[in-house]
DNA sequence: ACAAAAGTGTTACACGTACACCCATGA
DNA sequence: TCATGGGTGTACGTGTAACACTTTTGT
């Protein structure tokens, strides 16, 4: 039989009726958001076994007994989708009863913001495939995990509102119009172009470059990137701007 | 032997390297809140059992294989400290490979924000004392605990800069004062007593009392209490008021 | 009358909002 | 020169911060 306890100085059989609560398993599901300067877009996999063959799915399996939650979610990441240093924040546990199949599963759910253009998922393991797919055209998911889809959208928007996500979803050099309408997917409303600017600019996080975007039929935009050193030092303080 | 899956149409047999992956426990820990008009305070009990003995610790245990996380919360901390119909928030998960001695424990950590005079904590169960503790007077802790209030306090203090928690926090009746004293001790700040009251009262969220609190050698203050409906209103537009 | 806290009004200034206007480019 | 989006200035109203002031109670 399966020891049930990695710490060897505990022995089990002092505590017999302790084995029935050791017999969960815990995965991880990430969910990983990108903007391609059109669609917010979230990676999602289809799944190549059973069960919910075929049907598509958060990245995220199992947990492996010694391993800690945010390492597990980066060799599954890597392992079904081929992403590899992402920065992770957890979002939510889900552990509802019923919610696997297989047995009692309680999820670890994460979430990830990136540049999509940094990215190019392969999938493999498991996965039958791996594509960014456009937060609008979900189709039916595995397991709860439209839920948890779900939880992560929310927080995606209430984040928009206290950090600057702009830092994470964006490529490196950006346009304030890019800016823009990046909140105003996110947030789903307008904003007047002068006061976004205005606002944006006063928080001191931007550093305009001395490039302009070309081939464009009108007037070029002058680029931008973030200042990673104010970006630290109002992240400690957490920030708190509204749009 | 306990077999691992509570669901009797997969044949463990099937996947028998599954097992060592339904090896995990899992339990759940409640950072209870409160104020008492001075301090604010966190619930904690004091452990009658190994491991860490007489450890002071945030109230949890292991969840049982059939129950879900919330029902748990809600029996492990009516079985330990007497608190019964608490309103619930997940905080965060913790599920470091050595936390617990006893073997691979992931807890899922709760958050709870309450009336302190409407909860008079009775320890039970294995639980030999359930305390009010003022936030500045904690000792050791058992487990991680120490850590998992440390993000729970963290929670509180963003909190208050994005609810009005003074809703759950104080007495139904209560004076302006009142809830300026609590944001001053939650936030660790000062505020101008004219200002924060026309603050406030333009959030439109509190209700005038024919009512002063008496029996005080000075002018009695006028109680007021929250307006639910208001707050309903604006619970679901998401707030977003700073101090 | 005094102490202590309740409660209000005034002013200066920062900030958000709305909106009008000019600028640079390719076709 | 026109269409298109880039980019800026101003004027107005609201909100915030600082601070002085008045009010009401018990002793």
């Amino acid at each position: 039989m399966q020891t049930l306890f990695t710490n060897p100085k505990v022995d089990p059989s002092q505590h017999p009726d302790l084995n029935q609560y050791f017999a969960f398993g815990i995965s991880v599901d990430c969910v990983v958001f990108g903007y391609d300067g059109v669609d917010v877009k979230v990676l999602l996999i289809k799944r190549g076994t059973e069960p919910f063959l075929e049907y598509q799915a958060i990245p995220g399996d199992l947990v492996h007994p010694k391993e800690d939650a945010v390492t597990a979610t980066q060799r599954v990441l890597k392992d079904l989708t081929g992403l590899q240093n992402i920065y992770l924040e957890q979002l939510q546990t889900f552990a509802g009863v019923d919610r696997h199949p297989l047995g009692r599963v309680a999820t670890i759910a994460y979430f990830s913001l990136l540049r999509i253009e940094d990215y190019n998922p392969k999938p493999s393991s498991w996965a039958t495939d791996a594509q960014w797919t456009p937060i609008q055209q979900l189709g039916e998911m595995a397991f709860d995990h439209k839920e948890i889809f779900d939880v992560a959208l929310e927080r995606l928007q209430r984040r928009v509102r206290h950090k600057p996500v702009g830092f994470e979803l964006l490529p490196t050099e950006f346009t304030l119009t890019d800016l823009q309408h990046l909140y105003e997917t996110l947030l789903n409303t307008q904003f007047d172009k002068a006061n976004f600017r205005k606002k944006i600019l006063a928080m001191g996080l931007l550093l305009p470059l001395d490039k302009m975007r070309k081939a464009v039929r009108y007037r070029p935009a002058r680029l931008y990137k973030f200042d990673p050193n104010r970006y630290e030092a109002l992240s400690n303080r957490g920030f708190l701007f509204e749009l």
